[in-house]
DNA sequence: TCCACTTGTTCGGCTTGACGAACGCAGTGC
DNA sequence: GCACTGCGTTCGTCAAGCCGAACAAGTGGA
């Protein structure tokens, strides 16, 4: 573990994948109700392996990470990349509302994948005006937007489109973007999602 | 009751990851234009590895792996998972519509994931009538409705929901589930979420 | 034509991951 | 009390990944 090879450049981004990994054996393990001896024997790798694995010891390659994931019952990318949601319900005037700086903006979150959202689901209601500007989010993020009612402008700033109810777009969300409302009762669908 | 883990989910993976991420690989540095030499270098590993990897050779470790997805500038489970999307918009008279048997029901698919969509976003517009009840999809499935306009019962055979326009279910699309309009111009936008 | 430069592919070596055996622990039955 | 079975961790050994250098192949300029 001397030479740092992997360090190179900087964008560290989502941490330390081996962790990420670990954390997922561990807890993919716990779903399924197996032992770590019965996990390896299924797998076909050794148990040794495996502990050190969770442990956050090592450097799997992906042969070792394939068979665990076969073993487990999951797709190679729910290693990285977080487990699903369930189910819910949620009224129109339930559910978190997410007020704007400006009060003629409210975004309300129906559907996210805690702890660790993947994709989250948004009603948003906008009155015309200025519009909203977001700053980027996080790398990899692509929103999904399609207009209920009303008129609006949205996109990335620089090359906003008009959007007519039923219009859909879809713009990566790791750039600057906006959301104007051209016209009275301006509601939108907005899922985010993140890679 | 033992659930066979390798095809527990019908969706199957594409086989052999080590062949997926070689595509993914070459498929990504011509995607960026840079020279196989670049990328080693700007990843920290060896270019011989990289060469091995991009020719199927090997079983690289995820050190590695990481590594030349910071210096390809892609996401981790963008190497065995497809590419994402750019941008889009699609207009709401464009765009591939999926018309039910009956005439009082159309969806036009506006965002999928290929070729293995982990979710599918739809515009829905629906006429009053009995209603359109859908067969159960593959298991895991979960799909989120939220209804634009209109009046709608929304969700699972024999305990549907009567929704208003904002209003947001979710429920498990593996089971026999309904959607019935009870007021003209309805429409709603459906993500229908795969495992 | 020759030379300098780059790209991508093969070879020895050193490092490291994966394996199997042995270990310490806890629960169980004789 | 003792042997036994299962759990998860730690310790040597061997194979394999990764690296650096040398290698063919292709390009542009003098």
């Amino acid at each position: 573990m001397q030479n740092d090879r992997g360090g190179g450049v900087g964008k560290e981004s989502s941490g330390a994948p081996l962790d990420v990994i670990a954390g997922s054996l561990r807890r993919e393990r716990a779903r399924t109700g197996l032992s770590l001896t019965e996990v390896a024997k299924r797998a076909g790798v050794a148990k040794s392996t495996l502990s050190q694995l969770e442990s956050g010891t090592g450097n799997p390659s992906v042969e070792t990470l394939w068979a665990l994931c076969v073993a487990l019952g999951i797709q190679f990318a729910d290693l990285i990349d977080p487990p699903r949601p369930t189910v819910q319900v949620i009224r129109a005037n339930e559910g978190p509302a997410i007020h704007s700086e400006r009060a003629d903006y409210s975004a309300t979150l129906v559907a996210s994948c805690p702890p660790n959202a993947r994709r989250d689901i948004y009603r948003i209601t906008v009155a015309p005006g200025p519009g909203r500007e977001s700053q980027p989010h996080m790398p990899g993020t692509v929103e999904h937007v399609i207009l209920s009612t009303g008129r609006a402008l949205i996109g990335l700033i620089g090359d906003p489109v008009e959007l007519n109810p039923g219009d859909y777009i879809a713009y990566p969300g790791d750039l600057p973007h906006l959301f104007q409302a051209l016209a009275p009762d301006t509601t939108a669908v907005l899922i985010s999602e993140t890679s």
